[in-house]
DNA sequence: TTCTTAATTCGCAAAATTACGAATAATAAA
DNA sequence: TTTATTATTCGTAATTTTGCGAATTAAGAA
């Protein structure tokens, strides 16, 4: 049997995953979702993190689709990137779900 | 305007997406869920990584609680965690689902 | 006991992640 | 033009992740 190559869904997956997989992160979508705030000031007053270090998560989020950023001097509002979103739900939600309602037992 | 604390379970699905955020661990996954083949050895046979390689991998799923693995010499058959991925399709499922439907918009 | 098979752990190296404060842009207001 | 505000980039450090091959463990078979 052949080597498997890694599919370009497989690493798209990975990529959505890896961009949730830290706390900071998965609070900024929820602020995000939940319209709290949309500022990176005010972001920078409700994490535990230093100003800089949520410039880095927001680049990653953004980087990875995640979330989009708008200039809007002398502030920058951040919202969710609705047209990736559809796509990490097919992908990764529905993953999750097949996963989840799998039979395979060993 | 304090400072969030992070919560439990914002650490939870931080964690659980982080150990989803590999292409390796995503195929790991997928090939468990299909019941494809669930040894070690039939899996290092597909994947193009080195067996010691895999084993990394493979912890890093059963320490987050994707997976379960059992010993049968000399072989181990590894299995998903069906219990915890109830629990991933409620929070994580769920966050993705809740992000996607969402109506903020800046 | 010795040999074989299967999987993990060890030792190492390279790369990426996380975090901070200081320095830097970029814009609007004074 | 100078000043104030906001966010990013820079420089640095510590830690984690990823990966490999060699060595090790563990069990059954010869």
């Amino acid at each position: 049997m052949q080597k498997q190559e890694l599919t370009k869904e497989q690493e798209q997956m990975a990529r959505f995953a890896k961009a949730m997989g830290h706390p900071i992160r998965i609070a900024i979508l929820q602020m995000l979702a939940s319209q709290t705030c949309c500022f990176h000031g005010d972001m920078s007053e409700l994490l535990p993190i230093a100003k800089s270090t949520l410039s880095q998560h927001l680049n990653e989020l953004k980087d990875a689709g995640l979330i989009q950023g708008e200039i809007t001097p002398p502030t920058v509002k951040y919202c969710i990137n609705r047209e990736n979103w559809a796509l990490i739900e097919k992908l990764l939600g529905g993953f999750i779900e097949s996963v989840a309602n799998s039979k395979g037992s060993c």
